[in-house]
DNA sequence: AAAGGCTGGATTGTCGACAATCCCGTGCCA
DNA sequence: TGGCACGGGATTGTCGACAATCCAGCCTTT
């Protein structure tokens, strides 16, 4: 088998100043997960070892170690001795983290509505007036957020300042809806309405008002969980007539 | 280094029929979780890998993959070149877990009110009655409760039929509780309210007012959550005066 | 004497090879 | 013709060794 240009990770400690070396599993594990959720590897797809190692130019070793990561945060699946491969998950299971999220992320803006800093509400505010700017809203076409601290939900996780809750949000299910979202290209179907809601639940969380700020998440990701349901349901009608578009 | 009597542990497929035999990683994981729950391996301590290797009689290999599990379960904390030590999780972590299973449970109970079976509710009536047998409540000193099938709490999460929210009370929340009450050997002092408490909870759960359940278990998590806190606090006084007894 | 640098030892991270297991296609047999 | 046993091939699980990194103690220097 030739060299078949395996795809370097930068590991090379030149320029990136302040970003940090890791280790090698750490930086396939983060990759991996780009890749995974971005949907660069399809939902159900084979994961092999030797490939993959081949793939990101390191052995086998902390390729496994990535992966078994990446099952932890039921990203992938893996059978003991058939190999992993990519989660894809039901509308079922998406319903359920969504009536998961609803109780813990309202928890979470009880919480931060309590214990942000000014400094913390001011970076939300500031937020949420990028996310009116952006394009795809204006014309109410999408509103996506990018992973991370410029995502909504995000910050206000964050912001409840409990490190249990923040990991079982981000660690655990953050990814997994975010990978859905990538599959079903689903550009979050009510983008006006959604940023609105937003903002509602900024302002409780500005007056220090706990249990609005709960009652106002917790029916924000009821709403998407709804919409999510019947759309499940009309494409389950029309799949029995004919096959999308 | 001669050897030391490696304490193999059961890898030969002989009798132990209806039990797997999984791989070798499965079982030095499941060993080391008890180990480390059951105060085995007492919390900070560092956990060698060529140590435990042989302790254990596996390679290097396994021996690495259970430990990056446990990691995940947060049972151990892995500092990148430094080595693993088993996690000591201080009273302030331990108040938030019980916040976070306050949500949780509370759903948890709520959803097995209205999806268990009824065989399950008898299943969990019946269980009920053997605590109550127990001699450390009689006399009212202990309500202590083994791991797994046997544990209230484990079985009303099982009544959820919600696989994402099982996956996070057991494999996420579970087990560090555990560990912290074999760390500090309490006994959950006040037994006999406790099983008060789980039987009035059963009752609604019996009676399908999945309300009801959430409330009641909401406030059996409160009130051990309060116990904690003033017991934590109180030794935080006589820490002051004197080295405790 | 204290601070700082350096070397030795030990531990973790990584690698390549061997062994065990499983999957699948082939051929035999009813 | 259908079903079942059996290998061949490939993939995963496991192992031991090498390399990189970190920590402790000693020595040197001011």
């Amino acid at each position: 088998m030739a060299e078949i240009a395996p795809d370097k990770l930068p590991a090379e400690p030149d320029a990136d100043a302040p970003s940090e070396m890791k280790t090698l599993a750490d930086r396939v594990f983060a990759r991996l997960q780009d890749d995974i959720v971005q949907g660069l590897l399809p939902p159900g797809s084979k994961l092999g070892e030797t490939e993959l190692a081949n793939r990101y130019g390191v052995s086998r070793g902390p390729l496994r170690e990535a992966i078994r990561r990446l099952e932890s945060r039921k990203l992938v699946e893996r059978v003991p001795h058939a190999g992993a491969r990519v989660a894809l998950l039901k509308e079922s299971d998406l319903v359920e983290i969504y009536r998961v999220r609803e109780a813990l992320e309202g928890m979470a803006a009880r919480l931060a509505a309590e214990n942000m800093t000014d400094a913390e509400i001011a970076g939300l505010t500031e937020l949420l007036a990028q996310h009116e700017r952006q394009p795809g809203v204006q014309d109410d076409t999408e509103y996506f957020q990018r992973e991370g601290d410029v995502d909504f939900h995000y910050r206000v996780i964050q912001g409840s300042h409990n490190a249990t809750l923040i990991d079982l949000l981000i660690g655990e299910m953050y990814h997994r809806v975010r990978m859905y979202r990538y599959q079903v290209a689903t550009a979050a179907n009510r983008p006006q309405k959604a940023l609105a809601e937003h903002r509602r639940i900024l302002e409780a969380i500005e007056s220090r008002d706990g249990e609005m700020a709960e009652l106002l998440m917790r029916r924000h990701i009821s709403r998407a969980r709804q919409t999510l349901e019947s759309r499940a349901l009309e494409e389950k009608n029309s799949e029995t007539t004919d096959i999308h578009d």
